[in-house]
DNA sequence: CCGGCTTGTTCCAATATGTGAAACCCAGTC
DNA sequence: GACTGGGTTTCACATATTGGAACAAGCCGG
């Protein structure tokens, strides 16, 4: 299932790397065999050297494999350095502080929303736990954004790779729907998400721009109909565009070696 | 100067990935070439395949090769399962809100202080940790009070690795002196940084033990000399434990597959 | 403008590495 | 005690990796 051009080692390494880190829990090898298509000699080399290398554990017990610390160890360096995250800590905080409400930043990865940091409606900081998820762009306030942003080839790789599967009944479902919303948003220069991804969730989202016009990523107040509406939240507009535009000026001095898509 | 046994393609690989993220900025081909030991044009391959993998990036105009947004997707992964971090979360809240100090959750890795995860001072102070990054154990309360539960072999391995440099006038500089303090720390279940490895900064750890005794991580308090002092801390003694009990309680029914070391 | 220098990229034969079918082992279980 | 289903090991074979060396592409300083 998981499926790489790569005829390298190293390709299919981090192939199985990413099937046991997709599960979400500590998984057999049985179960990796039959999700992977190796051969069971070929994979049960790879999660030896894998493990040998600390990129995963294995519990000698259950022989259940996942991710290892080594991989916590070099998440960090990828955060801090690959992501817009250390740049934006300080405006999502006073984002969240002013307005209460959820917070989101996200990076394009590959046609995919990458949450890269979050702040939570009431919990001040948690650290890169949230982040590191992905999600999809066409019915995400970010991810709208987001490919609003891009054109041409860029836009058109972008948007193969969404997968319009209707999660409400507000889902964009056609490349012409999701197209025209991106014509709106690129002008406004704002996406919402009416309820597009979850029911009662709605959410107002920028696009972080270096002064070239270069998309680097997105910011987005999340909130629930319960609690607020698409009117209330299009008065924090101005204040989304203001967080926006300082992430941007946080990120303009660093040579950004980030090509979104 | 990164060097592995492996003579695996893949182990390769993951130094060279280790290197580009050790250096905490993007780097060019050159200054890997030197540190690497490997030939050009394998490093070259190798940084190669690694991009296209997209565990690296590259900016095309600096030749600047940096972590890449797939290990942010990994991150993710990684520190949910592989760590206490998750498990650890709402105690964490707790102490930090009882205490109002700046509160971390570290592992031991490799005879490295791994911080898992971190709640800030209400009055924060500028100092050496986040999630992901690693330190050192001699001269951490962290590092000491995991340090003091291994036994054996596994205590030997791990004090080999201790670089046992002098940070500060108080710091234990010699296998004897970290020894001492060790065999004291394991019969209170509590160690002290006397300003070992910031000048101000001091705090009290605790080992996080499964039932059976096996060492998980272990929780610190840190403050500083100016606004408290190590008797003050140690009045915090009975809550930091009940902490790492309860942490230790929530790891219990997971299988653990970790092996500090 | 031209050599000389550093930096990055490509070639290619030798060979160390990785491959995977099949055999094997071990623990439950029918 | 034979059977089944995970997991591990073997081994002849294929190929991916190797790395010296040649090549291209800047970037000076003369």
């Amino acid at each position: 299932m998981t499926e790489d051009i790569s005829g390298g080692t190293v390709g299919k390494a981090l192939a199985v790397l990413d099937q046991v880190a997709a599960f979400g829990r500590p998984v057999r090898f049985a179960e990796l065999l039959s999700d992977s298509g190796y051969p069971k000699a070929t994979l049960y080399r790879l999660l030896q050297t894998l493990t040998d290398q600390g990129m995963l554990t294995c519990d000698p017990v259950t022989q259940a494999y996942a991710p290892g610390l080594r991989l916590v160890r070099l998440a960090h360096a990828a955060w801090a350095q690959a992501s817009l995250g250390p740049l934006a800590r300080a405006e999502l905080d006073a984002l969240s502080a002013r307005t209460g409400e959820t917070i989101h930043l996200a990076q394009l990865d590959g046609g995919q929303v990458l949450y890269i940091d979050k702040r939570n409606a009431r919990n001040p900081v948690d650290l890169f736990s949230a982040a590191g998820k992905v999600g999809p762009a066409y019915c995400t306030g970010v991810g709208k954004a987001m490919l609003a942003q891009l054109t041409g080839p860029a836009l058109e790789a972008a948007l193969d790779r969404q997968s319009f599967h209707r999660h409400t009944a507000s889902t964009l479902t056609t490349r012409a729907d999701l197209f025209r919303d991106l014509e709106t948003i690129r002008h406004s220069g704002l996406a919402f998400d009416r309820e597009e991804h979850e029911p009662g969730i709605i959410c107002l989202a920028a696009p972080i721009l270096a002064p070239g016009g270069q998309l680097l990523g997105a910011v987005s107040i999340t909130t629930t109909t319960a609690r607020s509406s698409l009117a209330a939240l299009a008065d924090l507009g101005p204040a989304l565009r203001d967080t926006a535009a300082r992430i941007a000026a946080a990120a303009a001095p660093w040579r950004f070696p980030y090509r979104p898509g």
